[in-house]
DNA sequence: CGGATTTGACCCGCGC
DNA sequence: GCGCGGGTCAAATCCG
């Protein structure tokens, strides 16, 4: 089924601009029957084993409550000092148009236990950066799908206290079919749940978020 | 050779 | 106003 396609993608169902209002709210379906709430993370203890290298653990939608306008839809970049030779003209911050709200940029999260920081979710991303995070040791990767006009990109971290934890959290919507039939995911959704007690702010109540 | 990754620098928002 | 933390770019490098 494509339900994976369409919680990842979310294409349009997005939220207009009235989800400017809930700072978060969680979606989650999940339940297949399986879950409902019991699979404790002993599970963890199994060492990948073969092809099912992970299986998540909640999954989240945030929008963007943006107090300015979230970063334009596509360059979300302002120059940065960088004079680029030539050109002359390396677009400066004026290009912002904060006029039109434009869809926000939908944000979904979502945890997976896995060994690889790396999950296939059937696009092809190129990693653009790097960070180490305040409160975790292991760095923040960011990714960005790589199909052109597809501006949506997801980063990946790492749990310093649980090295089996990955959270991956995806921005934007895939405005293009996926790449690869991925039906191993499939199987992961089947396992997933959902936790709660997730706030907006990643960076500094991360610690006590699943403790 | 082309595309993805690496890695340091830069930029920006926010808190103090 | 400055410093911190986080996000992004881009040149160089690596890999297929």
């Amino acid at each position: 089924m494509e339900n994976y396609h369409m919680l990842f993608g979310a294409t349009t169902h997005a939220q207009p601009s009235s989800a400017t209002t809930n700072s978060y709210n969680f979606m989650a379906t999940a339940g297949t029957g399986t879950s409902g709430g019991g699979l404790h993370d002993h599970d963890r203890g199994q060492h990948s084993g073969h092809g099912g290298r992970s299986s998540s653990s909640f999954f989240a939608e945030l929008s963007n409550n943006d107090s300015k306008d979230d970063g334009a839809p596509v360059a979300a970049d302002s120059g940065r000092g960088e004079s680029s030779a030539a050109a002359g003209e390396v677009d400066r911050p004026a290009a912002r148009r904060k006029g039109d709200k434009k869809e926000r940029r939908p944000r979904y999260a979502f945890q997976t236990r896995s060994q690889v920081d790396i999950l296939d979710d059937g696009y092809r991303w190129r990693k653009y950066g790097q960070k180490a995070v305040k409160n975790n040791k292991f760095p923040r990767s960011y990714y960005r799908c790589t199909h052109q006009g597809c501006n949506v990109k997801k980063q990946v971290q790492r749990l310093s206290r649980d090295e089996g934890v990955v959270v991956t959290t995806y921005e934007g919507t895939h405005t293009h079919p996926i790449e690869k039939s991925n039906d191993n995911f499939e199987h992961i959704l089947t396992q997933m749940q959902i936790y709660s007690g997730m706030g907006s702010t990643f960076s500094s109540s991360s610690h006590n978020m699943f403790h």
